[in-house]
DNA sequence: AGCACGCCGACT
DNA sequence: GTCGGCGTGCTC
C-alpha cells in the first residue's frame, strides 16, 4: 500500500465511530468487516463503517491502528442502513451495534467453529399458485423476484386469514427467491408461524429472537452469515440481522406496538423495515387484519400499495358485537344483559369469556372524601386481594394489610373501587352459581391450555386473551372498554378498536361479543359494532389531521433526567431551548414528569412536533447536543413515541 | 463496555 | 493520615 489507509470503526457501546490506521497487509475490502482494534487501554471488536480520505481534526500521531482483521459482518447496503438507523432515532452508532447482532456475529467467528453442516437445499412442497392471484398480487410477487423495492399494505379480513395468505405467497416465491425476513411482534406468534415456514424452506429457515439461548444465537447469526440460512423469521429485532441482499420482508401484526422498543435503541421494526427494504432494494409487505391508521393512510396516499382481499361473504360472517349499557344497572359491575346471555350459553353447555383489565378484587377507595389508596412509592393505586386479604402494588410488588381507616379524612368507610377479576368471579358465582375460572399471569396458571377447554366459564385480563389462542368462545364480555378509550394518548381510539376487532375474532362467528360501556354512544364503539373500518379510518384520520398529530406530523419526545433540583433544572433547560433556536416546530412543555428511573429524582419532559420531517430531524439534534453539554443528566430521545 | 480520575467515609 | 467506595467522563 502507498499511503496510509485510515477508516472509521464502530463499537458496539455509547460511542461515536472512532478513526483507525490500517494495517499495512490488511486486504482493501476491509469495509463492512470485524476488527479489532486498541480503545484506551484494552481492545475490542468493532466493525469498519467508512474508509477515510481526509483525516479533519485529528493528529497522525494520535491515531492507532487496528489488530485483527476478521470475517465480513456488513454490506455496504447493511451500512447505510445501519447509519439511517443512527441518525433517525438520535443515536450513537454504537447504540446501533449493540443492538443488531454485532457481538454475537463477533462470537460466530471468533469460536471460528468449522462444523458446519452441508447445505442441504430445502425441497420445496409443491407451489399450489394463487388462483385469487389479484394484479398487485402478482406485483408483489414480481418484486421480490426482480429484487426491487415496493412495499405493499395488506387488510386481512381475520387473523387466520393473514396467516394463510403470507404463507401462500412465501409458497409461491420460495423456489426462485433467496433472503427474506418474516417478522412477528412477540415470541408466542413466531412459535406459531414457525412450523408452517419449517414446511415450506426446510432448513432454509432460522429463528431470531431475545428468548433464545446465546449459544442459539450465536449459531442461527453463523447460518445468517455463511448464507446457510436466507430466511429469518424473528420479533422485532431480526430486522437489524445482518442478512445478505434481501428480497422480500413480511411484517405481521403490523400493527402491534411490540414493534416499538421502550428502551435502548428505540426502533419502531415496522418503519425500519420499510427503510431497509427501500435501501437494500427489497419487496416489503406489511400485513394486518386491523392496520394502523399511520399504514392505512400510507396506503391511501399511494406510498403503499394496498391490498384488499375481496370480500367473501362466507369468510365474512363474523360474531355480533352488542354494545351493554351499564349505566341502567342499579348495583350491579356486569350488565344484566352479559349476565343473562352467558347464563343461557352455559345452561346450553357453550363456552364463555369476560375479560377484565384488572387482576385481584378491587381498587379501595373512601366513599367519604373519594380518596383512593395508593402505594406509597410509586403513587399507583393498591390492588385489593380478597382472597389473599391483602392490597397489593402491581408495580413494585409491595404486599401490605388493608388500611384501616382513609388516610385522609379518618374515616372508615372504605369501599370497592371499580371491578377485577376476582370480583366478577364472585359476582358471576353469586348471580349464575357458576364457578369460574380465572386466568391472569400470577393466577398459579394451572395447566391452562388443556384445563381451559374444559372450563365453561372463563375470566382472565389481557393476559388470557392471549394464553387461550385460537379457542373459541360462544359468547365473550369485554368489560373495561371505556378505560381504553379514556387513555390520555391521541392513539387511544385506534388501539380500542383494535383491541374490539382482536377480541371478536375469540368468538365462533354465529356467537356474540358484549362491549359493556358507560359511554354506548361513543363513536368508536359504534364503528367497531359494525366491523366498519372505513368509517373509523375515515374519523380517525380526520381527527388526526385537524389535532395535527402522525401521520400528519412528526413527534420527537425527550426525557431529562437529573439529581439536582427541579425547578432550576426546568429553567436551565428552557433557557437552552430559546438558544436552540427551534422555529418551526412546536414544542410542549418542558414539563417535570414523573421520574421513570431509579437513580435519577426528577425528570423533565418536551415534546417537539412537525409537519415537516428533515426540520424536526435537523432541530432535536441540534437541541440534543446543547443538552448533552448540561453535567449529571441522562438524556432520552424517543423518536416516533408510541406512548406519550 | 472498560478503565482512569476524583472527591468523601471507615480504618490497617 | 491512607484505602477504597462508585459517580462521572473518555476512548481515535
Amino acid at each position: 500500500m502507498l499511503f496510509d489507509m485510515y477508516v472509521n470503526v464502530a463499537f458496539p457501546f455509547t460511542l461515536p465511530a472512532l478513526t483507525y490506521k490500517v494495517p499495512e497487509n490488511a486486504l482493501p475490502d476491509i469495509k463492512g468487516r470485524i476488527v479489532k482494534a486498541p480503545i484506551m487501554t484494552g481492545s475490542h471488536f468493532g466493525l469498519v463503517i467508512d474508509i477515510v480520505d481526509k483525516l479533519e481534526g485529528l493528529d497522525k500521531k494520535h491515531i492507532k491502528e487496528i489488530h485483527e482483521v476478521y470475517q465480513r459482518f456488513a454490506n455496504d447496503s447493511h451500512i447505510s442502513f445501519l447509519k439511517w438507523l443512527s441518525t433517525y432515532y438520535l443515536a450513537p452508532i454504537g447504540a446501533v451495534l449493540k443492538g443488531c447482532f454485532f457481538e454475537h456475529a463477533v462470537q460466530a467467528t471468533t469460536k471460528k467453529k468449522h462444523d458446519l453442516k452441508a447445505f442441504d437445499k430445502a425441497t420445496i412442497s409443491d407451489v399450489n399458485p394463487l388462483d385469487s392471484l389479484k394484479p398487485n398480487l402478482s406485483m408483489l410477487c414480481n418484486a421480490a423476484r426482480e429484487k426491487k423495492y415496493q412495499p405493499f399494505l395488506l387488510h386481512a379480513q381475520s387473523i387466520s386469514y393473514e396467516s394463510k395468505f403470507i404463507m401462500d405467497i412465501l409458497r409461491n416465491i420460495a423456489s426462485d427467491v433467496r433472503s427474506i425476513a418474516i417478522l412477528a411482534p412477540e415470541i408466542w406468534q413466531v412459535e406459531r408461524l414457525s412450523p408452517m415456514l419449517r414446511e415450506i424452506f426446510g432448513e432454509r429457515l432460522c429463528i431470531l429472537h431475545s428468548k433464545l439461548t446465546r449459544n442459539k444465537i450465536i449459531e442461527a447469526l453463523n447460518k445468517i452469515m455463511t448464507g446457510e440460512s436466507d430466511v429469518v423469521l424473528g420479533t422485532r429485532s431480526a430486522i437489524l440481522a445482518p442478512i445478505k441482499g434481501l428480497s422480500f420482508i413480511a411484517v405481521t401484526f403490523e400493527h402491534s406496538l411490540s414493534y416499538k422498543g421502550e428502551e435502548g435503541l428505540r426502533y419502531n421494526a415496522r418503519d425500519v423495515a420499510v427503510m431497509r427494504g427501500f435501501i437494500e432494494k427489497s419487496c416489503v409487505l406489511l400485513s394486518s387484519a386491523y392496520p394502523s391508521v399511520e399504514s392505512v393512510y400510507n396506503a391511501k396516499i399511494g406510498k403503499y400499495n394496498s391490498i384488499i382481499p375481496s370480500i367473501d361473504r362466507s369468510i365474512e360472517k363474523r360474531p355480533k358485537i352488542k354494545i351493554a349499557d351499564i349505566k341502567r344497572e342499579k348495583k350491579s359491575i356486569i350488565s344484566r344483559d352479559i349476565l343473562k346471555e352467558a347464563k343461557y350459553i352455559t345452561s346450553k353447555g357453550g363456552r364463555v369469556v369476560i375479560l377484565v383489565k384488572r387482576e385481584g378484587y378491587a381498587l379501595l377507595r373512601c366513599e367519604d372524601c373519594d380518596h383512593i389508596y395508593r402505594c406509597e412509592r410509586c403513587n399507583v393505586p393498591l390492588v385489593f386481594h380478597k382472597i389473599s386479604g391483602i392490597t397489593k402494588c402491581h408495580y413494585c410488588g409491595q404486599e401490605e394489610k388493608i388500611p384501616e381507616s382513609c388516610k385522609e379524612c379518618r374515616g372508615f368507610n372504605i369501599k370497592p373501587f371499580g371491578a377485577g377479576t376476582e370480583r366478577i368471579r364472585e359476582e358471576i358465582a353469586n348471580a349464575l352459581k357458576v364457578e369460574a375460572l380465572i386466568i391472569e399471569k400470577g393466577h398459579k396458571s394451572r395447566a391452562v391450555g388443556r384445563d381451559s377447554n374444559a372450563a365453561s366459564f372463563i375470566i382472565g385480563t389481557a393476559y388470557a386473551a392471549r394464553k387461550l389462542g385460537d379457542e373459541k368462545f360462544d359468547a365473550a364480555a369485554l368489560l373495561n372498554i371505556d378505560s381504553l378509550l379514556a387513555q390520555p394518548d391521541f392513539r387511544a381510539y385506534e388501539r380500542a378498536f383494535q383491541e374490539v376487532m382482536q377480541i371478536a375474532e375469540m368468538v365462533k362467528p354465529e356467537g356474540t361479543l358484549y362491549l359493556q360501556t358507560w359511554n354506548p354512544k361513543n363513536k368508536i364503539l359504534r364503528f367497531s359494532k359494525n366491523y366498519d373500518f372505513r368509517s373509523f379510518y375515515e374519523y380517525e384520520t380526520t381527527q388526526r389531521k385537524i389535532l395535527n398529530y402522525p401521520p400528519f406530523s412528526r413527534i420527537i419526545l425527550f426525557n431529562v433526567f437529573t439529581k439536582k433540583d427541579s425547578g432550576k433544572f426546568l429553567h436551565e433547560v428552557q433557557k437552552i431551548i430559546l438558544d436552540a433556536d427551534l422555529n418551526g416546530l412546536e414544542i410542549l412543555g418542558p414539563v417535570e414528569a414523573p421520574s421513570t428511573l431509579k437513580s435519577y429524582k426528577y425528570c423533565i419532559q418536551m415534546l417537539l412536533k412537525s409537519n415537516d420531517r428533515k426540520l424536526i430531524h435537523q432541530k432535536a439534534e441540534t437541541l440534543l447536543e446543547k443538552l448533552r453539554r448540561l453535567k449529571g443528566i441522562k438524556i432520552n430521545v424517543d423518536v416516533d413515541p408510541l406512548k406519550i
